[in-house]
DNA sequence: TGGGTCGGTTCGGTCAATGAACCAGCACTC
DNA sequence: GAGTGCTGGTTCATTGACCGAACCGACCCA
């Protein structure tokens, strides 16, 4: 975002941490490594958005350290973008952005669901399970289908994340039925 | 941010939020509105953000139902902005937001502590109050300075910003000592 | 009559986002 | 080994958003 070329804002941790997942394209990029998108094909066509700009995006995630950008083959070499802890910790700002839309924005219908995987629940707002009694963390959440999602969209990771999937588990678009 | 046109991301409530509160400045003014801030002036000077840039975010925010505008004095005619529900809801966002950005970001000490206004105990990240077990609403919140912040600022609204106070109370940056 | 404040709007310049085209490395097929 | 396709980008011209400064109208006060 770039608030002021060099830190207008450093006095609060939210402007802090605006200048570095504010701009447009970021969170949206840190959401679809969440649901599991690795590769920067599949976010491309996910996300919808430039390709220059998903290349920027992710270099400086990267830079950050919310992302790391690791070798998975080697031939041809191919590198894919894992959430790092810090990526992790992200999770309830995520969290409560999606309960803020589906709540507050007129005309929403559920899009996903998340539960906690050990018992089914659905998560609170708070991102805890009413169940348990504990916040979860992103790796123990299972990510169900909602009835506001197109039932057949053109985009393959789309379809693919039509099934309940647990999150972070790694995308495989051509798994799909 | 106008993320397509027209909701290219519409499948997921976090692309819907981020449509109405992504855009550059949107949620350092909701920031703002949470410490008090009500007026056109004060969000100018604490914000820094061009006339132009804050007079669209002001009227955006109002036209989605964050802020609602309304008149307190007639002599000269005067209007303030201040959160409405749907606003207010918009907390656990700027929570979240703020303790990443304090927790993961490299070199930042505490700006801003947040404590229970009934019990004196400083709010978990989630925003319970651990003493008594429940999610604090802001208007049970106050909000004191940490070591980060300057001591001295030059804007008045800063100034005033940096003793003790309760969320959501209009500030009056005069009464500054 | 003049000056000051408040809450904007207007205006050029600049910077970032967009979409399309292009390209390099590698694998596969013929 | 030439052609074709896929992946992961970069380059480029155009569009749009943001920026800072100036301007402006309504109102108040001396």
């Amino acid at each position: 975002m770039a608030l002021g070329k060099d830190y207008v804002q450093q006095q609060c941790s939210i402007a802090r941490a605006l200048e570095v997942v504010g701009e447009r394209w970021t969170l949206l990029v840190v959401r679809d490594a969440f649901y599991g998108v690795r590769r920067y094909s599949d976010f491309l066509s996910h996300l919808g958005a430039p390709r220059a700009v998903l290349a920027a995006r992710l270099q400086a995630l990267v830079d950050v350290g919310v992302l790391d950008r690791r070798r998975y083959q080697d031939a041809p070499p191919r590198d894919e973008y894992v959430l790092t802890d810090r990526g992790l910790a992200l999770w309830p700002v995520l969290r409560a952005l999606g309960a803020w839309g589906r709540d507050e924005l007129p005309g929403t219908t559920p899009m996903r669901h998340f539960h906690h995987i050990v018992c089914g629940t659905e998560l609170a707002t708070n991102g805890e399970c009413p169940a348990c009694g504990v916040p979860v963390p992103p790796a123990d959440v299972e990510m169900r289908p909602g009835a506001g999602l197109d039932p057949d969209p053109a985009d393959p990771v789309a379809r693919a994340l039509l099934r309940p999937r647990r999150l972070l588990v790694p995308l495989d678009p051509e798994a799909t039925p």
